[in-house]
DNA sequence: ATTATCTATAGATCTATAGATAATGC
DNA sequence: ATTATCTATAGATCTATAGATAATGC
């Protein structure tokens, strides 16, 4: 176990690099301190010159996965408020949080959901903070749209106010990934198809709950055409 | 710390009676022998009289959970297949999934949630069981009054079967509850209104997710006569 | 006599540090 | 000379057990 030698920056992010698989598929109470050096590939002491305590490191490890991911938070930023908006924007934030969204690292990905449910069972720190600076962002531009949408009749108005329709509406996919997005065998539910193809039936679901018709749904929502647009030529 | 004599079956559910709220509250792995033997009001020693080790007691402690709940069900299993039953099944699961029934203790409704997503993080098989004994069995039963209301007319037929619509429509339950049934504070989530008072926005939003109209909706689902056919006087 | 219970402690493991060694850059 | 790294280990804590003590029921 001989790491070879770097400056203490590069170390730094070395380590991180290196430990954020095992964030990934365990749980920061599991992990010990000889399993963090071992996937680092450094001794137990080193991980000491570079954090304080186990408990700094994983918070180093909770700031890499709340750090940028600005590219396609970028994207949806640009939309007009407008039906099309919605629906582009509801896709992307329901396929994000049920499966990621290929932009940064999968292990990053999976880390994040993984911290974001088991900070809902501790002091729900990470999942406040993650929802406040990443999801909340989308959420209040998917309100402008629905706002729009609700305008131009597309959706009719109701009683549940445009923005708290759209933290229902991610709600199902957040469930639905909590419950199946950690790869599990058997499955926890077995929804008669795989977890990946739950992704478009889901985000109907979803435009129907926010109170759009199936006609129009029909008209905007083309999945396959999404999924071209993002590059994922089958 | 002397906890007087019981017989040994007796101890043995005190046990599980006395570390229940500690479970509850705390995940598996942070929880210590110690805790739990103060939690029982017995020494450690005697944990291990009654339990061969700390993992029999906290899969004790799921049997527990996982152990009967007939009194609500039974009233679920009897509903005939019909969009009243739909309506009615559907609120009766979702605040279930979002808050508890009422009908079993409330330390043990938030045992249960807390042991389905720390189950989720790990290897799913509290999850996995719960989800087919409890959960499973409702949805079937939905699934049935589902197809009749698709038969009535009363819900257009639609691409994604009606299970599936309904395991969709309970994500949405199960992912609120992850985000909001433990009282953080602050919340995770800001709904701009207590947790409690989203049980209904959420059951509309799954009842138009499901495919029913506004109209439908309106005339079907009337929150508060459930609430006082439930018992809950205000 | 049997069974419930406790005190005390062994043995393993986990976090963290002290002190020695080797590589780098001036 | 400074900085990165390791080996070895201290000290705390956690699970589990051995052996002693006290209450119960025949």
């Amino acid at each position: 176990m001989n790491a070879g030698r770097l400056s203490s920056d590069e170390r730094r992010n070395a380590i991180l690099e290196g430990v954020l698989p095992l964030l990934a598929r365990e749980g920061a109470d599991r992990i010990t301190t000889r399993q963090l050096a071992e996937a680092a590939g450094v001794s137990e002491a080193l991980l000491y010159r570079h954090f304080p305590s186990k408990e700094h490191l994983i918070q180093a490890l909770h700031e890499v996965c709340l750090g940028t991911d600005e590219s396609s938070h970028a994207l949806i930023r640009e939309l007009e408020a407008n039906t099309v908006s919605l629906v582009l924007g509801l896709h992307w934030l329901v396929k994000k949080t049920m499966i990621g969204d290929g932009h940064q690292g999968e292990v990053k990905q999976r880390a994040i959901r993984r911290l974001i449910l088991s900070s809902c069972l501790e002091d729900g720190a990470f999942a406040r903070e993650f929802i406040a600076n990443k999801t909340a962002v989308v959420i209040e531009q998917l309100t402008r749209a629905l706002e729009a949408a609700i305008e131009s009749g597309d959706v009719p108005p109701m009683d549940e106010p445009p923005r708290l329709r759209l933290w229902l509406a991610i709600h199902g996919a957040f469930g639905a990934a909590a419950l199946s997005s950690e790869p599990l065998v058997p499955p926890i539910i077995n929804y008669g198809m795989p977890y990946q193809e739950l992704l478009s039936p889901a985000v109907r679901f979803a435009l129907r709950g926010l109170g759009m018709s199936d006609a129009s749904i029909h008209r905007y929502y083309n999945p396959t055409a999404l999924q071209m647009l993002e590059g994922g030529a089958p």
